[in-house]
This record gives structure tokens, C-alpha cells and sequence, in this order.
DNA sequence: AGAATTATCATGTATATACATTATAGGCAA
DNA sequence: TTGCCTATAATGTATATACATGATAATTCT
């Protein structure tokens, strides 16, 4: 995402009129000026004006209605960009060691439960992988993971003893839509010995989904111990991305 | 953010390559046509094809370089679009009940405490509200809410004994960007208490800090038992935002 | 008056054109 | 061979223009 106003014509209205949104001197249901005044006022042609309202329009800052105009949209529902990190590379930036200890693995048809956590087809094959990542040594994120067979063939011959499959697949298989859960839990007896916490601590469990052009590809939970762990999630309301 | 592919030409020509891509038919790194090629292939006119890949560059999915051409971007860092409901809509979309109790209401300057929550100057006045969100009834949602005095003067006559301040705050203040954390906790005797949930039960909080124009306006701590919530977030990264 | 039609206005989309910008390739001279 | 200069190719930005679309306002007809 390009942030920096790079001087031309179109940045200097974009951030203009965004800085009018954004201080509240235009609030939200006011009418902006229509996109021939708008070329008038700044000296331009309406091509570029209708250009910068059309972005403005996509950020979701305004909203256009034939004859009558833009107007300011009311806030919406507030929505946040969380940044799911590699874990590897979230370890180094805290400046710790980074490890990787594979704790089991193994291959079958998918189980009434697997299709609970993944919503492939009865019968498919799946790779079952459990694995601890820890940081200095120590346990920091218990990860369980399903892959789809059928969409990532190649993934039966990676043992994945050395390294996590997380980043493998995404270099490898192009992926369209993921979601995420995001809850909290208190540690079980089982999750309190490998994690090396107490039992009942709270743990951040991230369930991500990933599916790709021919189905679900992988699904994935993460277990943080929840003292140790925040998830950080940014929102610029009026960061309309420039040309 | 409008996604229905309009039949229009721009959003025909912006929906094949997307697919080109996502399919991974024009994997990361793979040159696409030059913009004549395109124009030619799909028939149009050179700006029309240059307006698609100058969408597809802001969405992040080409990279473009002059005389080289325009590349299919390396999968980015993974970041996914957390919905931060409204709470009173939350509760009415699980179709329970809605209601809202303040439990503590207090103005005062910032304390050094205070401060490490809202990053305001020292001597700010600041308004501190606790208040109980129910659902059918019972607890939940617990709200620690600080507000910035000196960036909402108004808040100070409003009581808040009958609706909550967020929503107050957006409709009243114009903000311009927010920061949220998101953490598992045990819950301690008083937030048992007050949720009505078993001491050590794993909760979910949610610390959100927010800004506008004249400096910080308000950091609000929200805690959910964690068996009863979870955060969905979704990301679907070619899902290029259309004309 | 009330309904149907028409005119008008603002936006939406697309084209052709012009010139600026910048990275690469090729040529030319020291 | 090295360094510089120039030509060229592709993108970047902006303009003028044309016509389509859809909502509102004005007009006309019954």
C-alpha cells in the first residue's frame, strides 16, 4: 500500500478533500461540491475530479447518487486489519531464538471430527500435522493442522520434521478466501504440559481456514499461551491508498 | 465495498485477470500482457486497460515497474479484516435481548495509571465509565471505557445511564484511527463476579484505543467470557473492490 | 388535480490524445 | 573496455470529448 503523496494533481485533491472528512468540516451526510465545481476549484479537468471521488467512493469515505450528488457516509461498522504474522518471523522480531519441534504426524480419510474443523468431501485424504514452535527454547504456539490432500498433492511427500508447513503452502499454493476465529480457553491438562503453563491458564486459540481454487486447503489452530500473547489490529479509517 | 461484477467492461477485463491470478494460471512473478496487449485482447482502449491494472496495483495484487512491465505480486504478509461489532447489535444478531447497565461513572485528571491506558498529556480531564452489556439478561459484555475530556467537552453532561458511549462517540466524534489489542485472560474474583462466570474462566479482552483529530478520544476494554465469544475475521485477497 | 411524458442534470463509463517519467538497450567516443 | 549519451519502450498523469444511465424536476395531457 503506497502511502506518500507523491505531489501530483490527484494526491493533493484526494488528500485534501480527505482531510476535510476526517476533521469533521465536511461530517458525515454533508454534500461535496459536485465534480465539475470540484475541477473548477482546483484547476483541473472533471475526469480527474470524477476519478478522485470514485476512489474516495471505493475507500468507502463517500457515497454517489446520480443528479443529487456525494455525500459523506455515516461511519460504518468498525472493521480492523489484523495482521496474522509468520510465526518464525514473529518470534525474531521479538528477538528470540527461533525452533521448530514436529510432534506428530500422520495420513488418513477424513473423520466425521476432521470435517468439523475442514469442510472437505467424505472420503478425502488429509494430512494430519501437529507441531510446536518455540521461541528461546521455550513453547510459544501449539499448532494443529489438516491439509487437504486433494488440493495439495505434494504435501504426502514433505515430512515436515525440519520446517512448519505454514510457509511451504503459501508459497505454494495460491489460496482466495481464509477466515478466521479468534476465541479464548483455558488450558486443559494435555495443552498445560506441552505449552510448559499452568493448567486453566487462558490461552488466544486463532482458527484459521485457508481454501484455494479447488477447495479448502488447510485448516489450522494456533494456541498461544494468553500472558504472553497479544494480537495487535490497526484501522486508518481515511487511508484512501493513492495512485 | 461493491463486489458484484457489473458487466461492465472495466469490471470484465478487472475479474479475468483476477481469476488469471487467483487460479494461479499468472503465478507470483509472472509478467502480465503489456497495458496495449491488453487493450487490444480485450478490445478497448489503452486507459481503460491501464484504470484495471491501476486497481489491481492499489489492491496489491500486480506490482507495476516502467519499461519492465507489470508482475504478479509475491503473496503479502497475511492480513485478515476483523468486524468490530457494535455490542447492542451483536446481542440482537444471536437474537437475545439487549440491555445495558453503567456500574460506575467518575470524572477526574489523568492519573499516571490512567495514562498508561490513553495516551493523553498529564492534567487531561478525563471521564471513566464501567458498564455491564446484557444479553437476555444475563452479563455479556464487561466495558472500562476512558474518555478524553478535552476532545469531547460534551461527554462530560451526558450520564450514560441508559446507553452506552461508543455509539454516542461515533456519531458525535469524527476519528481517524484506532489501535486494537487482543488478549486471553483468566478472569480474577471481580470479573467472575460481575460476568457471573467461574473464577480462572478463560475471557476474551479487547483493548481499543482511538484518535481523532486533536489527539486521543477514548480506550475502551472490553472483556467476554471467552467459552461465549468469538471474533470471526475474513480476508479474501482478490477480492479487488469494483466500480 | 393527477398521471404520464419529457427535459435536465449529475454521475458513470469509455475513447483518443498528449506529454511526463523512468528504466533499459544500444551506440559512440575516450 | 569503460563511461556517457541518446533513443526507445512502457507506464503515469491529465485533458477533452462523447454518450449512457438514472433520478429529479418540469411540462403536458386527460
Amino acid at each position: 500500500m503506497k502511502t506518500e503523496k507523491d505531489g501530483t494533481l490527484h494526491n493533493r485533491i484526494l488528500g485534501d478533500i480527505e482531510h476535510r472528512i476526517l476533521s469533521g468540516e465536511w461530517p458525515p451526510g454533508h454534500r461535496l461540491p459536485f465534480e465539475v465545481d470540484l475541477a473548477q476549484q482546483y484547476g483541473c479537468s472533471r475526469m480527474t475530479a470524477n476519478k478522485v471521488l470514485t476512489q474516495l467512493a471505493r475507500a468507502g469515505m463517500i457515497e454517489r447518487r446520480k443528479k443529487s450528488g456525494s455525500f459523506v457516509s455515516q461511519p460504518v461498522a468498525q472493521a480492523a486489519v489484523l495482521q496474522i504474522h509468520d510465526i518464525e518471523a514473529e518470534v525474531r522480531s521479538l528477538r528470540q531464538h527461533y525452533s521448530y519441534r514436529l510432534l506428530a504426524r500422520s495420513r488418513r480419510v477424513a473423520t466425521e471430527a476432521d470435517r468439523q474443523r475442514i469442510e472437505v468431501e467424505p472420503e478425502t485424504q488429509l494430512l494430519d500435522l501437529v507441531c510446536l514452535h518455540e521461541a528461546d527454547g521455550k513453547p510459544f504456539c501449539l499448532e494443529h493442522r489438516l491439509i487437504n490432500l486433494t488440493c495439495v498433492p505434494e504435501a504426502a511427500d514433505e515430512d515436515f520434521s525440519r520446517s512448519a508447513a505454514g510457509p511451504w503452502l503459501v508459497s505454494r499454493v495460491p489460496w482466495n478466501a481464509a477466515e478466521h476465529r479468534i476465541e479464548a480457553v483455558a488450558a486443559n491438562a494435555e495443552l498445560a504440559k506441552t505449552l510448559l503453563i499452568a493448567r486453566q491458564t487462558a490461552c488466544l486459540v486463532i482458527h484459521r481456514r485457508t481454501w484455494g481454487a479447488d477447495g479448502p486447503v488447510t485448516a489450522v489452530r494456533l494456541t498461544y499461551p494468553g500472558e504472553r500473547h497479544t494480537l495487535v489490529a490497526r484501522f486508518e479509517p481515511g487511508e484512501a491508498e493513492r495512485t
